[in-house]
DNA sequence: ACCTGAACACCGTTCAAGT
DNA sequence: ACCTGAACACCGTTCAAGT
């Protein structure tokens, strides 16, 4: 894929999808700033031109990998919030399976997933589900820091999630099993199952 | 902390403690090789006559830090699984909390709270409340991977969980919710709510 | 056995210079 | 404006040498 001469200036979006490119085929542990740029045919240093720094790239990527699920509203016509979180869920493991160890990295990262307009529609989904603000705000939190756990979790697995584990479990298994598990347990949360928290935060002592 | 005089040999306890004060102090960002020789006042290449290579170290410190709930049995006289289980996803998550960065860079290690032991307790503490075998395995990934990723998920948030955000919540209501949630989801689970996985595991095609 | 000093093979990134 | 070449300030780790 190396372009031995190059016919045109580089881009950002080029550079994005060299990036993306080389996460799919080696994952992000071989991913190097050196290795875009070889990969564009081009001194290391050029792409800095495009780019602030190997984070912003890394931002960048996963905004392009993420539109399929970031633009597209949540609640589907005709589904539920069940089936409509479940493959909101699925869609993002499956996205960042193809491209090792990202998931892992971003989760670390600031306000990832928490861009005030996906915020926004996550606690929207989740009032429109029938839970209190707060309690929208949170269930949104928690249905993506289990998706993204599983992601981290499964980067050490390699390329291949249909390898089998443990008594014939494939990964697909144990991401099944958490999103229901976490369907679940917002399902009785949402019914009435009392959670208590140590903050006060709807009431203003008077 | 360096000392200026060593009057005895290094041991790997010692340098396994030199590196859990670097982590508590600074967080793994900052933790360096050149780092932890320099805290026990000696050349870089000196700590790797004890450890085999930085992961090594971080492995050791692990072992370390969960021996609390490593060790201890998880189902407690008296206790129903639930709290148990409350307490001990509770205590990881206070336990790691202490170490910025280190949780997020464990969840990606292969056999990392799948040793041998540790997967066998988990599965014997879900059989014991009540779920098969295939879907105690389940269970225990389901609650350990939400745990992790709730830690990978704090990690950028500094070293003070205490630190209000969105709404007034913090750190702890978000963990507490999740905990909650998941095992809500878990008793839906146990209670008979069904969950389809794509692979067959009990069944042998006759 | 225990530790040092120098070096290797990398990183991300800065800076001055070329066109 | 766009890109290069050299360099800086780091990493983890290897290796030969000292005691």
């Amino acid at each position: 894929m190396t372009r031995s001469a190059r016919t045109h200036s580089l881009t950002r979006e080029e550079i994005v999808e060299a990036a993306l490119r080389l996460l799919r085929r080696d994952g992000l542990s071989k991913l190097t700033m050196r290795a875009v740029a070889s990969e564009m045919g081009v001194t290391p240093m050029a792409v800095y031109h495009y780019i602030d720094s190997k984070e912003d790239l890394l931002r960048l990527a996963y905004a392009e990998i993420s539109a399929p699920w970031g633009q597209a509203p949540l609640l589907l016509a005709g589904q539920d919030w069940e089936d409509s979180l479940r493959s909101f869920l699925m869609s993002i493991w499956e996205g960042l399976a193809q491209y090792p160890g990202l998931g892992a990295y971003l989760i670390e990262l600031p306000n990832i997933n928490v861009t005030p307009q996906g915020l926004a529609l996550g606690i929207r989904f989740f009032e429109d589900a029938g839970f209190p603000p707060v309690q929208a705000r949170l269930a949104w939190s928690f249905a993506l820091t289990y998706i993204h756990g599983r992601i981290s979790v499964d980067a050490h697995l390699g390329h291949k999630p249909e390898a089998p584990r443990l008594e014939g479990l494939r990964a697909h298994d144990y991401v099944t099993f958490g999103v229901e598990g976490v369907i679940l347990g917002l399902r009785a949360i949402q019914e009435g199952a009392d959670v208590v928290l140590t903050t006060r935060t709807r009431r203003s002592r008077g």
